[in-house]
DNA sequence: ATGTCACCTGGTAGGTGA
């Protein structure tokens, strides 16, 4: 079994792409992050066409997630229970009897920023809710755009980005909050390359130049953990033509 | 070099967010 990540930015531009990946790469989940579309527009025939099942869960401009499966997603969630909140970051469901959730972490923008008390609180929320997700499915995985570097070895410039969004010493506890429940970072369970990104800016030839951080992330429960096989970043969607500015990553089960 | 991209409003550009 197959599960996927991919922060596509923009799912109306890169639809053929994602379509494109997963005939490339059959995955039994795919989540997508920063789909920007309303509910009334999002291309479920185009997903039905090339027989995926599909749930989604948009709004205008900004952030909108789905999740993409074979077989269909049961006692689906969209957002966090309990948490007021207007921006579309959550979609959950259980896939093949795995408790699948994909999220959009909030970006933050700036660690002196109303942005980033708004992340702390959404983090706060996740990690409760997650908790009860745990107390209920044995098989959960939690993957998406994270918007947190875990560690110093997932910054390309670790000293230069000291201190800054994504790699705050707050951002970083709440990642290892999320850990002390019982997740795994599944990346993290193999040997993987030095200087392995999954997110390269647009600007500044970032990708040429291999400067990435390590942002989208699949965490993994302890009865998964023991099915895990593999987890690599898929660069190669990263060098079409208009990409978006996000690899998938990939979690392998036995 | 902050060297980009996507989307909005209200346009044949400027602002916002990432």
């Amino acid at each position: 079994m197959k599960l996927a990540t991919w922060n596509v930015n923009s799912l109306a531009v890169r639809l053929q792409q994602v379509l494109d990946w997963l005939a490339a790469n059959p995955v039994d989940a795919l989540v997508l992050q920063e789909t920007k579309l309303t509910d009334d527009k999002f291309p479920h025939a185009e997903f039905a066409a090339a027989g995926w099942q599909v749930q989604w869960f948009g709004q205008k401009t900004y952030n909108g997630v789905a999740l993409v499966s074979r077989s269909a997603a049961l006692d689906v969630v969209r957002n966090i229970p309990g948490l007021d909140d207007e921006q579309a970051r959550v979609i959950a469901g259980t896939v093949d009897g795995v408790r699948t959730i994909g999220a959009y972490f909030p970006n933050g923008q700036a660690p002196d920023s109303d942005k980033f008390v708004y992340k702390m609180r959404w983090l706060d929320a996740l990690h409760d809710w997650v908790q009860g997700e745990m107390a209920r499915h044995q098989q959960l995985v939690l993957m998406g755009d994270f918007n947190i570097t875990p560690d110093d070895r997932d910054v390309y410039d670790p000293i230069g980005w000291a201190g800054q969004i994504h790699c705050t010493p707050q951002e970083r506890a709440h990642f290892q909050r999320l850990l002390a429940l019982g997740l795994t970072d599944a990346f993290r369970l193999f040997e993987q390359p030095v200087k392995s990104w999954s997110w390269w800016d647009y600007r500044n030839l970032a990708f040429r130049k291999n400067q990435g951080l390590r942002i989208d992330i699949i965490l993994v429960s302890e009865a998964l953990k023991a099915r895990t096989t593999a987890c690599v970043i898929d660069k190669l969607p990263r060098k079409n033509e208009r990409p978006s500015d996000h690899a998938p990553v990939i979690v392998t089960l036995g």
